[in-house]
DNA sequence: ACTTTTTCTTACCTATGGGTAAGATTACAG
DNA sequence: CTGTAATCTTACCCATAGGTAAGAAAAAGT
């Protein structure tokens, strides 16, 4: 399969010829070229000769600016955390109400889930990290959930955002945004933009045309929870999550 | 690794005894120890060497009842799958306004998504099955995804849904559950049914207070600023590990 | 030019884990 | 108790792919 990779992230070693350029720049090709790899065949089935094929290489070469399989991995989720760290530094930067920066929020983080290096946060398994980088990486997705909550709470604090469970929300929010990670595909109908447009009208507008008549489904609570992280924790229910 | 495994989905084989039972039990019990080993390690951190052992038995046992690991990981899946047919199967059974079948299905997904045979139709990685099971899956998720549309369409036929693209709005919805499959633990403090609860709520009604004021989201974003130019407190070279 | 340092290649090592062969063990029929 | 079919175990094969050694080929320094 896949026999003639249309020289995507044009590699700086030419098939055998100059071999000048910086240092960092081959490295930065070595992070581009592996993160398109990994993703398009996953970071298992990919390997360390297929990724220095496409830049023209050999296998070893690559042990020049990288000391293993794992730190490329770790290297590319990292690109992808900078960026939305410096997304959220900006949004954090602006003013607005809750509402405002979490609709910022959606439409940029939006964006970037159509970017290799943002698919990347969303699609490797951290499993796969060595044990210290995986440990930063669970940090960082710590800080932007917690980013998402905030906006959130805060939202419902000024009254921009009505009454809901803040952790549910954004995590209901954010999985919608990392499963564009998932399906996006550049050749498609929709447009990055047209994408986080959307998104950010249905994730926080809703989608029912009038306020909901009635609650049908079988549950039994009436409504959501109205506390806010309440950390009860309840074992007399015991819920056992048994296959319906 | 992993030394004690606590006896999970007691095995059909005790240690050294008695091996009656019928074959289908013992195929079943293979399944509900693998899916749960395959969510927990990753499909190929996890060996069938693991599997067996937990069974109390030896790897070519397996091979008595499926024919490779493959088959192991597609057949998980569509225990998984079979469980969201149901589901769709009953709700278009019954009747009510677009918006209605949408609250139904997004209510039951969620809580199939708390579930290992639903959190394995999300979690496995489809390039892992064999091409001709891989087409199946691929077959059975577009079912799903067009149940999804079908509602939402129908309901903005119905007036029951406001209008919009109901590709974009099936993907955050769908994407919105999936997630759960990747984040939820049973030990967590959301039982199944408050998080389908309140994602019902959330990904019908929406967040926001009032009546959105204004478009404010065209905002000019960082596209891909592959550079890092991002202001940290610290000038550091590598990333803040500092959560928050 | 000559040396030194960096970069890259050829050739190799080796652990892992899916899968198989062949024979033991069990269940069951008669 | 005996024969047959199933199930399971011990022992093995082997392709794959991450990683390394050692030296060639450039680049850079003098």
């Amino acid at each position: 399969m896949d026999s003639g990779s249309p020289t995507l992230p044009s590699s700086p070693w030419l098939p055998f010829e100059s071999r000048r350029r910086a240092r960092d720049e081959k490295r930065e090709a070595v992070l581009r070229t592996a993160v398109q790899l990994f993703l398009e065949q996953g970071y298992h089935r990919a390997t360390l000769n297929d990724v220095a094929e496409r830049l023209n290489i050999t296998k070893p070469a690559l042990y020049n600016y990288f000391r293993s399989k794992h730190e490329i991995l770790f290297e590319c989720w990292s690109m992808g955390a900078d960026l939305v760290d410096s997304v959220i530094t900006e949004i954090n930067a602006g003013g607005g109400s809750g509402l405002i920066k979490l609709r910022k929020l959606v439409h940029s983080y939006a964006e970037l889930m159509a970017t290799d290096f943002g698919a990347s946060l969303v699609r490797f398994d951290l499993r796969d990290l060595a044990e210290k980088d995986a440990g930063v990486a669970r940090a960082a997705k710590k800080r932007i959930d917690a980013t998402f909550r905030k906006y959130i709470s805060s939202g419902i604090a000024d009254g921009s955002i009505k009454r809901c469970d803040p952790k549910l929300a954004a995590f209901a929010i954010a999985g919608a945004l990392n499963w564009i990670g998932h399906w996006y595909r550049r050749d498609g109908t929709s447009s990055p933009t047209d994408i986080a447009d959307e998104f950010t009208a249905r994730l926080t507008e809703g989608l029912a045309a009038v306020a909901i008549p009635n609650h049908n489904s079988k549950q039994k609570t009436p409504s959501a929870p109205l506390r806010r992280e309440t950390r009860r924790k309840a074992p007399g229910k015991k819920r056992t999550g048994g296959a319906s």
